[in-house]
DNA sequence: TTTAGCACTCAGTAACATCGAGTGCTAACA
DNA sequence: TGTTAGCACTCGATGTTACTGAGTGCTAAA
């Protein structure tokens, strides 16, 4: 076990070392305020914490920089919370209070605000709203060859497509077959759409003719298949200024894992709604062996809708980001929630 | 003038530079197989080249580099075509034949394409359809507070909004609004459409009750407002790859530059319907001083549509680009024409 | 006019000394 | 017995010097 004046003075060292990216001596910890043992005592100390590996040296003579396990161990027990100040409070709001009335948008600023108010890159993910229905389908001809298919759901996502229409098929057996689907598809959960379509629609329609089969063939292709699911990254460049990344090598792949959007998405797709800290090497993917990425969720009501993510080097920020990312994550979810009670209600 | 000779030497200088990246000695140009003269003679040939500006030394005895009027000169005079591979020429055409029916696919694709067969950046502007009219305009209620406006246009293009209905406004009036705001406004181009409705159409809703004027301007606010062009970017991280960007300190200037969308777009935007290169200084933005971009357009019969760019070192591939830039613009427009003749006819 | 030859330049590298921030350890102190 | 002063030691960083070699410019001979 820790006793208290490791507790402070790991505590202290961390601090240090996240603010100023420098390995820290014993001098300079025994000159902190907060300190008051002289630098042998400190480096007596210092030692019994690296041999209980929460610390490392550069080199033998180097001062001490925190271990994956000490930042793990600095996380769960020793990081003192962080007050956001009143300018980074007022600039979330700020970004809150425009009419935004679409998820895309305010999913979108909030990606901008978190990458603004820190040095690191966000990644959000989402949203996936499983209490989205569908609420108007459409068909609009362009022409004889082409039409434009919309979904709009009553989230007020909209999804379009454009397709071109075999020669063989007819706009008016379209436009029939749309009718059919908007009446048996309403208020379907999106979700269910693919299913319901294989199963039961897709029956119905086969009573019908050839050509609705065909047609209908197109418009599946066109509209319900597989989306993945959006990924929002805000700050990218962010990243160059941490002195971890002077390495254009790491930075190159740190790049080239972004834009593996499948695999962040399973990354950051996570269950309990609390906030997560993944440290260096607790990260599957080895590109961000050196990083640490923070999760946490925004949701609408019991249901999670999606995660926001804050990705930088290990010597990150934590207690910062932890408040931002709880405060926007309930500011999101928040908002979200508000338009939800009204679409419910009011139809 | 140039001789003969200087212009061989010059030539193959630069050549060999583009492919290596190192400054060339007169040695190595003496045993390539298309010169014959001793290095003696290179040398002497060389300084008056170095005289006349086209070549430069990093340090008094190093090999030459090409100065900015060296890659001028090459680009005007001296490159040799260049014929790119079959793989290269049928992933151009795969990238193609996919079902792409809309504008926005189609420009995705060819950035990637661009971006795929360099180690540069894509970038594509627009498209920017003058010709693109007003196919349909119409309104879903969500709730009794929100509703989703959609636009789309001939070309298949949808544009959407979400907004919130004032209480003071009735969904009924929305629509009676729609409905006077489709007759009026079909087949508009949609570049007019700002001017029509500020001219025609407000004047006509005004006669009818005060909340209409409201419900119109709150329409106008979400559908209507100016749209910057769209920006397409392809291939960020093939800047790493080139040595001239090893220093960070470039690669953010680059890379916040890239993000200035409007800048980009007025830099993009061009006359003629040649290529046309742009080498370092010549470039307007400080952030590209050691940059060349080289841009192509696309267009709609005689209408330019947008721009197709590659961004990369100063030292680049020009004839390989060039190459490919004129092919890329050839089968984009080819491609946009042969819809747009069915769009026209189909009706 | 071309080229062989030679003196010269300078980035790059390696070897070596110096400096100083930091350590570990020991012995003295409260 | 816990704390601290003192000191020898380590090693990255920095600076000096010397050496190497790819390259040049110039001169003189072919």
């Amino acid at each position: 076990m820790l006793t208290e004046r490791q507790l402070l003075i790991l505590q202290v060292i961390i601090d240090d070392f996240i603010d100023s990216a420098q390995p820290v001596g014993s001098r300079a910890i025994s000159k902190k305020e907060k300190v008051s043992y002289s630098s042998a005592t400190i480096r007596n100390e210092m030692a019994d914490l690296e041999e209980m590996g929460f610390l490392e040296k550069t080199h033998s003579s180097s001062g001490r920089v925190p271990s994956e396990k000490g930042y793990r161990f600095y996380v769960d027990h020793l990081m003192s919370p962080f007050h956001l100040p009143r300018s980074d409070i007022s600039f979330v709001q700020e970004a809150f209070t425009n009419q935004l009335v679409e998820f895309e948008r305010v999913v979108q600023q909030s990606a901008r605000v978190l990458s603004d108010l820190t040095n690191y890159t966000s990644i959000i993910l989402g949203p996936e709203v499983y209490e989205t229905r569908l609420k108007q389908l459409q068909i609009i001809p362009l022409s004889n060859y082409s039409a434009v298919a919309i979904l709009v759901t009553n989230t007020g996502h909209v999804e379009h497509r454009s397709f071109t229409i075999p020669v063989e098929i007819h706009s008016s057996d379209l436009e029939k077959m749309v009718n059919i689907l908007n009446k048996k598809l309403y208020g379907v959960p999106i979700i269910h759409l693919h299913r319901k379509l294989n199963s039961e629609i897709s029956e119905l329609l086969r009573q019908h003719t050839d050509e609705f089969d065909k047609a209908y063939k197109y418009l599946q292709a066109a509209l319900f298949e597989e989306q993945p699911v959006k990924l929002y990254v805000g700050g990218k460049t962010n990243i160059l200024m941490q002195p971890e990344f002077k390495d254009i090598e790491k930075v190159r792949s740190l790049y080239s894992m972004i834009e593996e959007e499948a695999e962040i998405a399973h990354l950051l797709r996570h269950e309990s709604d609390e906030i997560k800290v993944t440290i260096g090497q607790e990260n599957e993917v080895k590109a961000m062996k050196d990083c640490s990425l923070i999760t946490a969720s925004y949701s609408l009501g019991d249901e999670q809708m999606g995660t926001i993510a804050l990705l930088g080097p290990t010597r990150m920020e934590y207690s910062k980001v932890i408040s931002l990312l709880s405060l926007l994550s309930n500011r999101m979810s928040q908002t979200f929630h508000s338009w939800y009670q009204n679409g419910e209600n009011g139809e």
